[in-house]
DNA sequence: TATCTGACGATAG
DNA sequence: CCTATCGCCAGAT
């Protein structure tokens, strides 16, 4: 694991069910403005140790390949989806 | 060291 | 809303 990574994954296990962030927001917490593209290379790869899923891109949409299993899991934790967009708190 | 690749981001058309 | 481009970062070859 590299700090990049590492730091990446602390940043996912302090989010909260119901809670959601951006590739870019995700890169800047780890340290790394503006690595958003890598954050999504590390997470394709380690899905399977963070929750992935309360990651989306800038825009709301649900991660691209993979829109089905992602909103199954966010709308378990509450957060509404719609046409393969999420929809946080508030808006 | 040079290139290519990808679960990105912003902008323009 | 969608595609085309360009810029960016870290990892793999």
């Amino acid at each position: 694991m590299t700090a990049f990574e590492d730091a990446v994954a602390a940043v996912l296990l302090t989010l909260r069910p119901g809670d959601v962030m951006t590739y870019g927001e995700v890169a800047a917490e780890a340290g790394r403005p503006g690595a958003a593209r890598a954050v999504g290379s590390f997470l394709a790869h380690n899905g399977g140790d963070v929750p992935w899923w309360r990651v989306v891109t800038s825009t709301g949409r649900l991660v691209p390949g993979h829109e089905t299993e992602h909103a199954r899991r966010l709308r378990a934790e509450g957060i509404t989806v719609r046409r393969g967009y999420a929809v946080r708190a508030g808006r």
